[in-house]
DNA sequence: GGCTTACTACTCGGATACTGCTTGTCCGAGTTCAGGGGG
DNA sequence: CCCCCTGAACTCGGACAAGCAGTATCCGAGTAGTAAGCC
């Protein structure tokens, strides 16, 4: 039950790029701006490419670039992006295995552990969408001064 | 991002110990109720066991029984047991690595994405915990035929 | 001098090893029950 | 006839392998920019 650290590394990277802002950016420099591997830094922003999120650019002065604003991007956007389809819970329909499952007719209604289970998904999912990088960003309050430093950073 | 079908097997069997009721059952006989590995359930009913949420007996005649009516059993108790402390998003600190975490002042709050994350998780947690297994047994609505039929099959 | 063309350097993209955790299995410690012997 | 003791069988409990997903890496494909050559 651990979230690929992926997403961590995602969510701070597409932030960056929304304070330097502007044409793409290499990920090996968004790489070292935190310190990251820059070869997988850039298998996470490829998927992140193929769900939409940013947009790549090839060859030289190439890279990623956010492809939508912080508004239109939800922290579910992001963990699907990295995580795939987001279902921690799997029903192995064991209802259905073993004694219980010879002796009894097969079901018709969905599994309620699973159903239960979802719920509470439901729930996280919910919350996750309900927050966009916008309001992260928002909250990590970037001065004018920490943005600068950030641009210098990544020049 | 998947988590353990041990949660599963350990609900499925929670609520089988609760139909049966009564006396200490073996952990083989519950495994083939629904066709799972005999010692691999044995391993999450020690956690189970562990975590206070049935009770073991060795010996001959022995066998896990439940500690608590399912009343006061909730989902999120089931997945700590099993799961150990549920924390899917594990906040490594990158803001504090490279040359950003190099150039910045050491932070004062806590990370923002961390905090968001964290809302999220809480979110499913809470979702968790107002669900008990009793609540899902009642979804289940187990007839007394069928739980004739699940002491049979674990008789 | 301007245009075309070939080259080079740089980036992404996907195929390829490695590591840690989940999954699965095994054997030993402890306990209860049963049977036999003694009082 | 009743009690105690010894033994055996059965259960949990924790230590020990195997498989798989996450982690990390590398090299090839493609592109833009540049410089040289030709008109």
């Amino acid at each position: 039950m651990r979230m690929s650290k992926g997403v961590e590394w995602a969510l701070h990277t597409l932030i960056n790029l929304d304070v330097i802002g502007g044409g793409p950016m290499h990920s090996g420099r968004l790489a070292e701006a935190h310190g990251l591997s820059p070869s997988y830094l850039t298998k996470q922003l490829q998927q992140l490419a193929q769900a939409g999120l940013v947009s790549s650019v090839s060859g030289p002065h190439g890279g990623f670039r956010l492809a939508r604003a912080l508004e239109d991007i939800t922290l579910l956007d992001v963990v699907e992006a990295i995580e795939g389809d987001v279902k921690a819970f799997h029903c192995t329909e064991i209802r259905c295995e073993g004694k219980i499952g010879a002796l009894s007719p097969p079901p018709t209604r969905t599994c309620a552990v699973h159903a239960a289970m979802r719920r509470a998904e439901d729930a996280w999912r919910q919350a996750l969408a309900a927050q966009t990088l916008a309001g992260i960003r928002a909250d990590l309050n970037v001065t004018p001064a920490a943005a600068r430093l950030v641009r210098k950073a990544l020049d």
